[in-house]
DNA sequence: CTGATTTAATTCACATGTTAAGTAATTAAG
DNA sequence: CTTAATTACTTAACATGTGAATTAAATCAG
């Protein structure tokens, strides 16, 4: 008879309920102006004239190719990013339009004090040390792979 | 001009990279079982005779609702779980079959020792640690809602 | 006991995660 | 220069995440 361990002593549901209680924090928010977490992900990366190619883009917003897909095309049609011819013509660069950048900026406000507003309620420092770990921990399993 | 952080010292993309660089240590082991590491947390909760309701099966592997539906029917149609009669004729009660079990006792063996490389490369210690710090975090910001 | 409310699941619609296969452009080999 | 290999991205197919609406059963108020 194998014995799993109590689930609230697992890394991967702890990682996936701590992951959840944050993200829900500023989904709320994030939804009032008709965007998804993962689109916001990818408006605030390319916020402030940056220009990405979507391989860069995926890579920092932690965002599949297939999905980064599906989203340049859905936030392209509403106006809020749009193409910049590269010299690779394999590569889409993408940017903010004069809208999206507008868009950033509206909601970026309340979105930096709600952040503030959990740094305040668990600790700047805690924080600090948990991105620390969380990125140590990554560090070791993908130099173990 | 509107300043993000950095995203490698956000919060929610550390979790984001944290939890997926957890989870891809196991995820092509249950894939080779022919399940996907939703479904995996499913059998784990059940494993050893456990009886659950949706809604708690729901909770403990934090899996909403409509997406435990669909697994609950897939697995059911794969012969790994089965209803169990239930007072409350609300409540969709399950537990797995023996193949069920089987499925489970095959497969838990490598999880366990994948979870324990895995403590062997951060530290035992400094694993229980995280999970406890992340378990606080999500405290604290639940009460905090 | 009857109707209103609440609760447990399901269904629907759409967005994203995930893997595999396909396409077009670039680079490398000969 | 020409073809094979690589690279960057897209498409396809299926599983899951997410919020809203629905259905069925249990509970409650009167």
């Amino acid at each position: 008879m194998a014995e799993a361990p109590r689930y609230d002593d697992s890394l991967t549901i702890a990682l996936l309920r701590a992951r959840e209680a944050v993200t829900s924090q500023f989904r709320d928010h994030v939804a009032a102006g008709g965007l998804t977490l993962t689109q916001w992900r990818v408006i605030r990366a390319l916020a402030g004239g940056t220009e990405l190619d979507t391989t860069t883009l995926a890579h920092r917003c932690v965002i599949l190719a297939p999905s980064l897909t599906r989203i340049i095309k859905h936030l392209e049609g509403r106006g809020l990013i749009e193409k910049v011819p590269a010299r690779d013509k394999r590569q889409r660069v993408v940017r903010l339009t004069a809208d999206g950048e507008a868009m950033f900026t509206e909601m970026w406000g309340v979105s930096k004090a709600k952040y503030a507003a959990i740094e305040a309620a668990f600790g700047t420092e805690e924080i600090h040390n948990l991105v620390g770990t969380l990125n140590r921990l990554r560090a070791v399993l993908e130099d173990k792979s």
